[in-house]
DNA sequence: TTTTGAGTTGTTCGA
DNA sequence: GTCGAACAACTCAAA
């Protein structure tokens, strides 16, 4: 007997339950396989597809140099493959994103008759769909998630690492394709496994005690950095809450929350697929937008006038990263500030983020937008000087990604407008009036109120 | 069924 | 400079 087992966002061996069940059905041989599906890679951003593509080569010599890579739909090569190696059964790691589910329904479909697509584990700590009210409708507000959720509890890891498989051969591979093109001085994480697990002992060791303090500063390494490798499954969260469990501190349970804010966008996207692409809350379809091509380069391009604003799109284009606190600024900047449709600032984020994820980066703008989960407090826009003095207190941050500011000292580099002399040469003169923008977005927002 | 309490991440104004 | 209140109700969760 022998099984495929069909990689996809789980790629790692430790910690895989869909592994340990391709071993145990295919006792005489796995297949490991991933198929580079265009519907994917066309819409990733090359860091996205350069950070894959490396943890695809840390894979392959994580089984031997065996991993098949091939091109081409899914529900035509994975069938070719299982019968090529006369597999019994194909094992996956359950998708939950609408494209995914869809997918692996055509693929089940196509599959010779009598092999199974076998869905073992999914990368959450809990799969979407689980966690429910006593009713049995879902959650919609997180902080009751977030406690249906910990009481729900989830499995301790798998232990696969040390579980000897035997890897196949015999199919003709591809391989994995040459890094795409990267802008210039891009640095991307290091993919794989084991940096998985090293950037995890490290936060563990290090900086978890301060986490619920330096979360929010994004002048200070303070945050995990994880979201590539749980994006791609180098990493699965289930490992880090194992290792969690028994520390008390609020470093840790603020982070064991941000692990849970995951998961339940993950759970909302899965109740409504739609959330993926529009406002979940459908009465934002009548909000007023601009659409004006200027402004949207602009804020893209990190010369809105704004330091921390344009500090952080810059660093998106120049690290493929940026910090939380960050895309929560220029996000709101984009939406209340030049009232722009936030599925286009979405998408410019999806394209640059080396991490970016369907559901935590959508639902994540829609928080911001006022539409999403959040219920109300659409009066709530963020004031891009007085975030930028309160999370970058001294002006680092901004002078890192802004050259022309460095010639500023000190906070004083949030409001360049405001120096005695006048802002520096060289730096955009803003190209909105923050108080005036503020009161539009408030009356546009409050029309679509009632 | 009804009622009550609560909700990640903010800003501004006036005392 | 600091602090609390107002923003504006509304939806969701749970008793």
């Amino acid at each position: 007997m022998t099984s495929v087992l069909w990689f996809r966002r789980d790629l790692r061996l430790g910690d895989n339950p869909a592994l340990l069940a391709a071993r145990d059905a295919g006792g005489d041989g796995v297949l490991p396989l991933f198929v580079l599906d265009d519907a994917l890679r066309r819409p990733s951003g090359a860091p996205r597809l350069a950070f894959l593509y490396r943890a695809l080569r840390a894979l392959d010599e994580a089984v031997g140099g065996r991993l098949v890579v091939l091109p081409g739909p899914p529900e035509s090569v994975v069938p070719r493959v299982a019968e090529e190696v006369g597999a019994s059964s194909v094992h996956v790691a359950a998708d939950f994103g609408p494209y995914g589910r869809e997918r692996d329904g055509r693929v089940e479909a196509a599959l010779p008759g009598g092999v199974p697509l076998v869905r073992t584990g999914s990368p959450y700590a809990v799969a979407p769909g689980r966690v429910r009210k006593d009713d049995g409708t879902p959650l919609r507000v997180y902080t009751p998630f977030y406690r249906a959720w910990l009481r729900h509890g989830w499995r301790a890891p798998a232990r696969s690492a040390d579980v000897s498989v035997r890897w196949l051969t015999g199919v003709d591979s591809t391989g994995v394709p040459a890094d795409p093109d990267l802008p210039a001085g891009l640095r991307l994480p290091e993919a794989g496994e084991a940096a998985a697990l090293d950037r995890w002992a490290e936060f563990r060791d290090s900086a978890v005690g301060r986490y619920a303090d330096h979360r929010d500063r994004p002048d200070l390494p303070g945050t995990s950095r994880l979201s590539v490798h749980l994006k791609y499954g180098t990493v699965h969260p289930r490992t880090l809450l194992a290792d969690l469990s028994g520390r008390t501190g609020q470093g840790a349970e603020t982070f064991r929350r941000e692990l849970a804010w995951r998961e339940f966008y993950a759970d909302v996207l899965w109740h409504e697929p739609r959330s993926a692409r529009e406002c979940l809350n459908t009465r934002f379809a009548a909000l007023e937008l601009d659409s004006d091509q200027d402004r949207f380069a602009a804020w893209a391009e990190g010369r809105t006038g704004y330091p921390i604003v344009d500090a952080g799109m810059r660093q998106l284009r120049a690290e493929a990263w940026v910090h939380n606190r960050i895309r929560m600024i220029v996000a709101s900047f984009l939406v209340k500030d030049l009232h722009l449709d936030w599925t286009v600032g979405a998408r410019e984020f999806l394209r640059r983020l080396v991490d970016g994820d369907l559901a935590s980066n959508n639902h994540g703008w829609q928080w911001v937008a006022g539409c999403g989960t959040d219920a109300s407090p659409y009066h709530r826009v963020f004031n891009p000087v007085t975030q930028g003095r309160k999370f970058d207190p001294a002006g680092d941050y901004v002078r890192r990604y802004v050259p022309e500011l460095r010639s500023v000292d000190g906070p004083a580099v949030h409001a360049p407008w405001e120096l005695p002399d006048g802002p520096p040469e060289g730096y955009p003169a803003r190209i909105v009036d923050h108080a005036a923008a503020r009161a539009e977005a408030l009356a546009r927002y409050e029309k679509v109120r009632r």
